[in-house]
DNA sequence: TTGCAATACCTAGATTGTCTACAATAGTAG
DNA sequence: CTACTATTGTAGACAATCTAGGTATTGCAA
């Protein structure tokens, strides 16, 4: 994932697949298409960050898998959200929130 | 660092660190107790992390120390941006302000 | 029929920033 | 003389991301 081509930060990417979910079913390579689009060509998931994060998220009982056929007509795991993963994601956009808030906060301060 | 108790994003410390310097020189404590107060508690800097990321702001030559007396009367080192570090703070502040756009961006992808 | 690009999944290991949890010193107040 | 606050500092653990590789399948162009 980059900011800019820097990096990601730490902890917005468990939300970004999280949020995407939440808007249908989809298969880890289209996730990492949908958030680039998203973001207007803005944040970009690199794989090696993707796998880890799905499979994170699965084990914790945030989302779940299953095969099924692509668009494209190949092979491909679809993940869709869980009823904890829909909690996980409203509290994780609440925190991210604040967060980003306070942060702005900080950088708007004049004195 | 607390994002509601959690963790701070990586990545944004330096800058906060930076901006908070952008409005006066200060000492280590001094700065992570602006921080709590210009995000109105929600970030808390721990000093694990604080101490090593001035070190890491100075090795860059972003930020200068020298010795001097608190207000309180006590020894403490302040700190003070460079010209590199006004540079630098800008180029953060930019692309954070990208990063977080775009989040908001997906964020408020309804379908 | 060869080669290449796109789609799709996967993993090992390095990197790095933050956190936890200490330690130490110097004043000040009681 | 004790306790507390201010202040700096460090070692080691942890965890998420990145780099950089790998595999397999499909479609298309040369």
């Amino acid at each position: 994932m980059a900011r800019s081509k820097a990096d990601l930060l730490q902890g917005t990417l468990d939300m970004l697949i999280l949020k995407t979910l939440a808007l249908g079913k989809l298969h880890g390579w289209g996730i990492s298409k949908r958030i680039r689009e998203m973001s207007r060509d803005v944040l970009e998931v690199n794989q090696g960050s993707l796998y880890p994060a799905l499979y994170r998220l699965e084990d914790r009982g945030l989302i779940e898998a299953e095969w099924g056929i692509s668009p494209e007509g190949r092979r491909a795991k679809f993940y869709s959200l869980t009823g904890s993963g829909k909690k996980a994601l409203r509290e994780e956009r609440r925190s991210w929130e604040l967060f980003s808030e306070a942060v702005q906060l900080i950088l708007q301060t004049t004195q």
